[in-house]
RNA sequence: GGUGAGGUGGGUGAGUGGCUGAAACCACCGGUUUGCUAAACCGGCGUACUCUCAACGGGGUACCGCGGGUUCGAAUCCCGCCCUCACCGCCA
């Protein structure tokens, strides 16, 4: 959420942002609205004061008068406040109604992108920021999609889950419960040497912290929810890890906050099946490493490039063909400022899936999150938060999967091998 | 699930209707002293909204879990809700 304050200084760039991410100029009366609603609220607010600092003035002369037993004067007062007490009831009232309508306003108006954010409707207008130079695997005569994979190795298997669950929520077994198993400890511990912190965190939140990443109310069809605690299934591990610093107030020198967490995410997403989310490209329940940092704003930018070389790094200890886009602005995410997609190859799908998403919000998450800092002269300041995912498994497996299938079998990549405790899967 | 206790500033914790945005202590920050560290002493130290000032600063309002009520006046009284802790029961 962009503060007001933020939208009134910097109204042009607020419009071009939004225009960026394909508003009509109809749409962009918003940012009017908003502004007329806050001054609106001003004004009734300060009036409002006023008159309650008339009748604190006046309890604490009737307080005086009290002790004197000066009762007479003490009625004659009195007399004086339904008046006013009237006034502040109907101000109440106008105030609420102009404070909650600015609050949906506020709700809707997404981030502002930076300006290196391309122009651009769909995916395909995405900028490509980095191609893959190497050249592509080789796949054996008759190479098979993950699916048939995992069918021909007992890796992980759908139906069992459906009968368990539902559709969406594999089980995966043998080698294939070994590799997931593997990936999540090699991925916490590259995020652990590269200074992220390691969270082990609940799979459920409140809705406070649910409403403070934005996931309330923007995406609440996307969780699951469980009605009769009031408790929702995480969608990432973004939502417990940041909801750390929610309603804190840091010092300059905490930053920069790296954490990392592992966690399985839950997603319902409703609405899409068929052949292009077959297999492990789209599921209810996949697991996820995230990584999270909290930047003081002059560093935000730069801790945006570091989290994309450490998503590099470890791809390229995977040996998985990957590419990286930017974001246009009609395929940028609500909340973000600025967004990396890492596009891994699956070769046998011959289709580039995305395991990797990295952004930089600003201070569009702090301001609901309520995180500050402090700086050296004791003025408060919205921090910035970043995240991205390093990596997300289900993809990963699907490609490491097809792109390293031989005649002979799966084979790991030598980096792995440590962590699954063999070296092909056949 | 049952019973009981309780939610006050970063922490401990005082405060049962006006002089309380809130004692005291600890932590933290600044200073004095000191060969260094420590100790001692002095001073400072909540957040949000808002008005004002070139700025330093100054003013107003709200906030003692949340919401409502009583009252001229509420941290303090009343009602509802939420949460935490302890013990018992059940249990990985």
């Amino acid at each position: 959420m962009l503060k007001v304050k933020y939208i009134k200084e910097h109204i042009a760039e607020v419009k071009n942002g939004l225009r960026k991410r394909n508003w009509d100029e109809d749409g962009l009366k918003i940012v009017d609205e908003v502004l007329e609603l806050d001054s609106r609220r001003k004004n009734i607010q300060q009036e409002k004061d006023q008159l309650l600092s008339e009748i604190k003035s006046l309890s604490k002369q009737i307080g005086g008068l009290m002790k004197t037993g000066e009762t007479s004067a003490v009625d004659k007062i009195k007399a004086a406040i339904p008046e006013i007490k009237g006034r502040i009831k109907a101000l109440e009232e106008e105030g609420g109604k102009v404070f909650t309508k600015l609050e949906d306003l506020l709700l809707s108006i997404p981030n502002v992108p930076h300006e290196l954010v391309p122009e651009g409707k769909t995916e395909e207008d995405n900028f490509l920021y980095q191609a893959w130079e190497k050249p592509m695997p080789t796949l054996p005569e008759g190479a098979l999609p993950h699916w048939e994979l995992a069918e021909k190795y007992n890796l992980f298997d759908f139906k069992l889950g459906v009968k368990l669950t539902g559709s969406g929520f594999p089980v995966y077994r043998g080698k294939g419960a070994r590799l997931e198993r593997a990936l999540i400890n090699f991925f916490l511990d590259q995020a652990t040497k590269a200074g992220y912190e390691e969270i082990w965190a609940p799979l459920m939140v409140n809705a406070d912290s649910a409403r403070a990443t934005g996931q309330l109310p923007d995406k609440e069809g996307q969780m699951y929810h469980i009605c009769k605690d009031d408790l929702y299934m995480i969608p990432t591990a973004e939502v417990p890890i940041t909801n750390i610093y929610r309603d804190v107030i840091l010092r300059e020198s905490d930053f920069p906050i790296k954490m990392t967490g592992y966690t399985p995410c839950f997603r319902r997403e409703a609405g899409s099946y068929g052949a292009h989310v077959k297999g492990l490209n789209r599921v209810h329940q996949f697991d996820k490493v995230e990584i999270v940092q909290l930047q003081h704003p002059d560093h935000s930018w730069a801790a945006l490039d570091e989290m994309v070389d450490h998503v590099k790094s470890v791809l390229e200890k995977l040996e998985l063909p990957y590419r990286i886009v930017r974001l246009c602005g009609g395929d940028l995410g609500f909340t973000s400022a600025m967004t990396y997609d890492f596009e891994v190859f699956s070769a046998a799908q011959e289709k580039w899936l995305e395991v990797s998403s990295v952004s930089n919000f600003l201070t569009f998450q702090s301001n609901r999150l309520k995180l500050r800092y402090k700086d050296k002269e004791g003025k408060i300041h919205l921090a910035h938060t970043l995240n991205g995912s390093a990596l997300a498994l289900a993809r990963i497996v699907a490609s490491l999967l097809e792109n390293n299938q031989t005649a002979d079998g799966i084979v790991i990549p030598e980096k792995l091998r440590p962590f699954t405790g063999f070296d092909i899967i056949n």
